[in-house]
DNA sequence: TTTCATAATTATGGATACAGTATTATTCGT
DNA sequence: ACGAATAATACTGTATCCATAATTATGAAA
């Protein structure tokens, strides 16, 4: 094993991979303008691989390219939200099913370990902390899916989602009514209930867009 | 109107967009190593638009990017289509619902226009022509369902199949069976079930999966 | 004072040059 | 003669440079 196999990675994809954080951490915030000649001086490269990282993020939806104009921040509208997440219900909805009956015994005690963080984070109300043992939730039920091009098709379709704040777990009671959803999807799992766990699964995805609808509107009155 | 301002289309798209051709032609065969060097002369252009190019191929799934080794054509394994096909029935028989219920008139007549051509070329055993309409009459459906994202989803898809050599329609009957399919589809979408055009649209795709299966072991025992 | 036109500046797109690594071929040793 | 090691070659990855287009600012005219 040579360790110098192990990190082949190219330094566009490294860039890649700080602007996406970035950009999902919301430090970069849509309709914003990415500056190739400020970043490539802020990083310390050249331009050539940062345009190259540029070009990988355009493919993914996250930057918006506008030939002889630069480089945007995509900003995701409510008509796109509109269309990923029945989207989204559908395509998770069919991991569950998928999920429930490929279910080996340790990849239930996984997802119970996940959801005992869930509620052990809900019960502490830390917001941040809930929504990584929720993308974890959801991740450990999409690999049990053993399906790769449905995980990740469906993970394309979220990294879109997450330009977007995402606000819907801070409303007053979402948090809880999330928890109770995660259970009901966990219990249809458990028992086998392939239908049961891809209805719950289905109601719990537009049950969050319809928190985040809410959240919005809760906003723009603040606003 | 400033007609300098249409084709805003920089290289790298244009480079992209001629080896995607390349490459479901079947010019570029699955597995070959695309060298850079060597297209950049060919097209007369500089590496960098090139690699622009392959940075986005590769995010398409057409291409497989191996660091420090080079640019290779991706190649599908039987696996992948078993992952692929069973979400396209997913994903278009979505589409087949959503499109009966939003359908207008004017819908109806170019799909009734475009299910005339696939008789046409069926008659005439055209079969690269009925392949055209074929896709012709799936994207007009994509359109019909209003969800930008469904039909996004379902074209990255459709082209890493496409990376594969399609000979199911010239399997004996494929075609005609192709076409009944098709009839199904068309017949329930006029007549407003959309509960029905799912169903046919999802069976329509899962029978290309059996057609290709079989072709494939028609072309082992051929070699 | 406001608007339009022109010029200048700045940033993007593309080309060329250079460095580093991987692969292959050749040579040496067993 | 065969295998391993080293050297050479070729290609990937990165940086710098140049040209073109877009945007902004300034000046003039209405």
């Amino acid at each position: 094993m040579d360790p110098s196999q192990i990190a082949q990675t190219a330094l566009y994809q490294e860039v890649a991979e700080r602007l996406r954080q970035r950009i999902f951490a919301h430090e970069l915030l849509p309709g914003a303008r990415i500056d190739e000649q400020a970043l490539a001086l802020d990083y310390g490269i050249s331009r050539t691989p940062l345009r190259e990282a540029l070009k990988v993020l355009a493919s993914e939806g996250l930057v918006t390219l506008r030939p002889r104009r630069g480089c945007f921040v995509t900003e995701v509208s409510e008509q796109d939200l509109d269309d990923i997440f029945p989207l989204m219900a559908m395509l998770e909805g069919r991991c569950a099913l998928e999920a429930t009956t490929r279910a080996q015994p340790e990849d239930l005690a996984r997802l119970d370990a996940l959801h005992g963080q869930l509620e052990q984070f809900a019960e502490s109300n830390e917001i941040a902390r809930f929504f990584e043992a929720n993308q974890a939730f959801h991740y450990q039920i999409q690999e049990m899916s053993g399906n790769r091009r449905l995980r990740q098709v469906i993970q394309d379709l979220r990294k879109v989602l997450k330009l977007t704040r995402l606000f819907s777990l801070s409303i007053d009671g979402r948090l809880q009514q999330s928890l109770v959803e995660h259970a009901a999807i966990l219990a249809a799992i458990k028992a086998g209930d392939a239908a049961g766990a891809q209805a719950a699964m289905h109601d719990h995805i537009l049950a969050g867009r319809q928190a985040l609808a809410r959240s919005h509107v809760a906003q723009e009155l603040a606003t």
